[in-house]
RNA sequence: GGUGAGGUAGCUCAGUUGGUUAGAGCGGAGGUCUCAUAAUCCUCAGGUCGAGGGUUCGACUCCCUCCCUCACCA
């Protein structure tokens, strides 16, 4: 039996958890819950990472301290992560804990040890006012190229520009406001190159690392590995190096110790009382949720110095540098268990664009998990995700199309199609399954690689395949007709019944890592044990009488699910070091389409003033070629000039009904591209057949508010 | 700028070691069933598979160049 341990990133404790982490925690989830169904003996912990300047920046906003304000953060992770199903064992913990500590110090005692050290002069700006030494972000000016004012110390937001933040013109500190000063400080600095050889050699090892960001990693090799720099002056929240006075570890170097101390913290909280569950006779009778750690190890070197073990860490392809070199540096200076895979995923956006509080795209994944039910995220994360590093996106419409279509509308609707039936035909009870059926035959053969597909992190092709199993099941009902069969041959319409509950029930518990509550919810509705790979496409019991019918899940609603885009909201995280995802909010470089969220229920004055509605004079209009709806009109929009745009008013209105007229029109709509060609813009209309707004008296292009 | 990853029907994506008429879902058009969460099922999309060149009997799939998008750069 395969020992694993897995590991998100730990997420920043400056903010709360949005939707971009849990792509990184939902894949965890998905496949940690997978490997358990399959039998593998997981642990997976996670917590906090709650050291470093930024904390202590928005502690200081806050008017808290940092442990208070880590703290709340790290409980309110912990809570965002349950509604969607993700528990991690030893629960949500954090770094600033007493274990963590311990560690730092082992890993750093045997990097000094090891020779690995050295101490180096660090030229830096420091607030006049308590001492304290400004990172980049801390200090802000005017661009020293472009010369736009109030720019971070790193690059300049306007131009793009990067330089250090010595050469910043007026610079000023951010805490404090006061101009900083030129000051010199002894830091210690890792010696990287040390362990140069042996990276290259774990990178390279098969399923270490993806073929794609194996490449990425060559050129770091060739430029050469510069020394790490692991020390902070005081006033610095975090650990006190030890030996040193007012010095503090970087927070990159105790973040992923956390990996370390976390899992002695999980396993010192005596969990190997849970029932192991192994492969098709199911163990303990609903003590098996997929959900926590069910093995029997009980201490931190089982894991860490354990070279049996398998470790995994999962991140994003933005601290790829940390998870690569300087975290196996620290972990052969210590001789702990070296990492067997880091996965790494891409990015997330949302409506093709970044995330990003100002455009609206900034999503809580609370403020998702109010309007929708958390699992169809999940649902549409599984369905997005391959085996590729590619970035995700989030689009409204494809969301809840994909969930409902596919989810609730195919496979869901297996059980609803056949659970009440088989109640009226035969009282609840199933027939045996027929394995000479062909489609019980394809189900098996189809379901049979699902666990691979998990294994292999391809979770896209895993519901792919789910999906196409279960039409072939709605197709099967749909042929059978068993409603018209059950009054000529009751018999034969129960055998149907029961093959296509069946099917259903496969395509579920392979779902299961997906949609873990639906799922259980269906095994109380069954009167089914917990269903695992190893009993996925066991046959209904004999003798089983179903439940009662519940419905499993319901189908999303578009308006609501966009309503979570709100422009005014404030509370979002900042872009952190080691934030799992970090979501820069930083101008794209290029013009990108506006983001085409649904209008939420409430807008500013601001926001109505940014649609652009003007005055506009048909010029032409002409039905389109194979479609039903559309005209294709175009309008002279005075200095803006003529513009094509698509009206949807074929079934009210007759295209040469509006030649000439004067109508509204929203000029700075992001085009959109449709079947027949794109539209820049839109016309409005009103009533119940509609009509075209009129703005007859006003000039082509002219401006109306 | 450097490096990496992508660019397949309006949208989201599949496309095995190159092989004949490039697929699915959604959206759209038409039809059907009525057991089911207005769900199912059938038919219809003719997309220069980013562009150009090359290798080959034959390339979406291999090579080169270019364009575009995205990400990372301690």
């Amino acid at each position: 039996m395969a020992k694993v341990l897995v590991t998100p990133a730990l997420p920043y404790a400056n903010g709360s958890i949005h939707i971009g982490h849990l792509v990184e925690h939902l894949q965890v989830n998905t496949y940690v819950r997978a490997l358990r169904m399959a039998g593998d003996e997981v642990l997976c912990v996670c917590g906090a990472d709650c050291h470093g300047a930024p904390i202590e920046i928005a502690a200081l906003k806050a008017g808290k301290k940092p442990e208070e304000l880590a703290r709340e953060n790290q409980e309110s992770h912990g809570r965002t992560f349950a509604r969607f199903h993700i528990e991690y064992d030893g629960g949500y913990g954090s770094t600033h804990t007493d274990e963590n500590r311990r560690h730092a110090e082992r890993i750093y005692q045997a990097l000094k040890d090891g020779g690995h050290l050295r101490t180096g002069e660090v030229e830096q700006l420091q607030d006049p006012t308590d001492g304290r030494f400004l990172a980049d972000r801390f200090v802000k000016g005017t661009c020293p190229k472009c010369k736009t004012p109030d720019q971070y110390g790193d690059s300049c937001e306007a131009c793009g520009s990067t330089y250090r933040a010595t050469e910043l013109i007026d610079p000023k500190s951010v805490i404090t406001g006061a101009t900083p000063v030129l000051a010199k400080s002894t830091h210690i600095f890792v010696k990287l190159g040390d362990f140069a050889d042996r990276l290259k050699a774990l990178l390279a090892r098969e399923g270490v690392l993806h073929a794609s960001q194996r490449h990425f990693l060559d050129t770091w090799f060739a430029d050469g590995l510069k020394d790490w720099d692991v020390s902070r002056d005081g006033p610095y929240f975090g650990f006190p190096i030890p030996g040193e006075t007012n010095k503090f570890f970087y927070v990159w170097l105790d973040a992923p110790i956390g990996y370390v101390s976390l899992t002695e913290r999980a396993l010192a909280q005596n969990i190997s009382s849970h029932v192991v569950v192994g492969g098709g006779l199911g163990g303990g009778l609903g003590a098996f949720t997929g959900a926590l750690y069910d093995g029997t190890k009980s201490t931190w070197q089982d894991y860490w110095k354990d070279p049996s073990t398998r470790i995994e860490h999962f991140i994003g392809k933005d601290i790829l540098y940390f998870h690569t070199l300087f975290w196996p540096a620290m972990l052969m200076a210590a001789g702990d268990t070296l990492p067997s895979a880091v996965h790494v995923h891409g990015m997330l956006t949302v409506n093709g664009t970044k995330m990003s509080k100002s455009r609206g795209t900034f999503i809580n994944a609370d403020d998702l998990a109010e309007l929708c039910d958390p699992q169809a995220l999940r649902y549409y994360y599984a369905a997005k995700l391959g085996a590729e590093p590619n970035d995700i996106d989030l689009s409204f419409e494809d969301f809840v199309n994909r969930v409902n279509a596919d989810l609730v509308n195919n496979v869901v609707n297996l059980v609803s199609r056949t659970v009440p039936q088989l109640h009226k035909v035969a009282g609840g009870r199933p027939a045996p399954l027929d394995e000479n059926d062909p489609v019980v035959r394809e189900t098996r053969a189809r379901l049979a690689g699902i666990a691979a597909h998990y294994r292999a992190l391809d979770f896209a092709a895993a519901v792919r395949t789910v999906v196409e199993v279960g039409s072939v099941a709605n197709k099967l009902l749909q042929d059978t007709a068993p409603w018209d069969l059950a009054k000529s041959d009751p018999e034969a319409a129960r055998k149907v019944l029961t093959t296509a509950l069946w099917v259903g029930k496969c395509c579920l518990a392979c779902l299961k890592p997906v949609v873990p509550a639906l799922v259980e919810k269906l095994e109380g509705m069954l009167k089914l044990p917990p269903l695992t790979f190893g009993n996925a496409l066991a046959p209904l019991p004999p003798d089983l009488a179903i439940g009662e019918y519940v419905r499993l899940f319901e189908r999303l609603d578009l308006k609501k699910v966009a309503s979570v885009v709100k422009p005014t909201d404030a509370a979002a995280p900042t872009s952190a070091p080691s934030s799992a995802v970090a979501q820069s909010a930083k101008p794209d470089k290029k013009k990108a389409p506006p983001a085409e969220a649904a209008p939420p229920a409430e807008i500013s004055i601001d926001e109505f003033m940014k649609v652009e509605l003007r005055a506009a004079k048909v010029l032409s209009a002409t039905a389109v070629e194979g479609s039903d709806k559309l005209i294709a009109v175009k309008l002279d929009v005075g200095e803006l000039g003529a513009r094509d745009i698509f009206a949807g008013l074929r079934p009210h209105v007759a295209p040469e009904a509006l030649v000439g007229r004067m109508v509204v029109v929203v000029a700075n709509l992001a085009p959109r591209k449709m079947k027949f060609g794109t539209s820049f813009g839109m016309m409005l209309a009103a009533g119940e057949v509609p009509v075209p707004l009129s703005a007859e008296g006003a000039k082509p292009g002219e401006r109306i508010r």
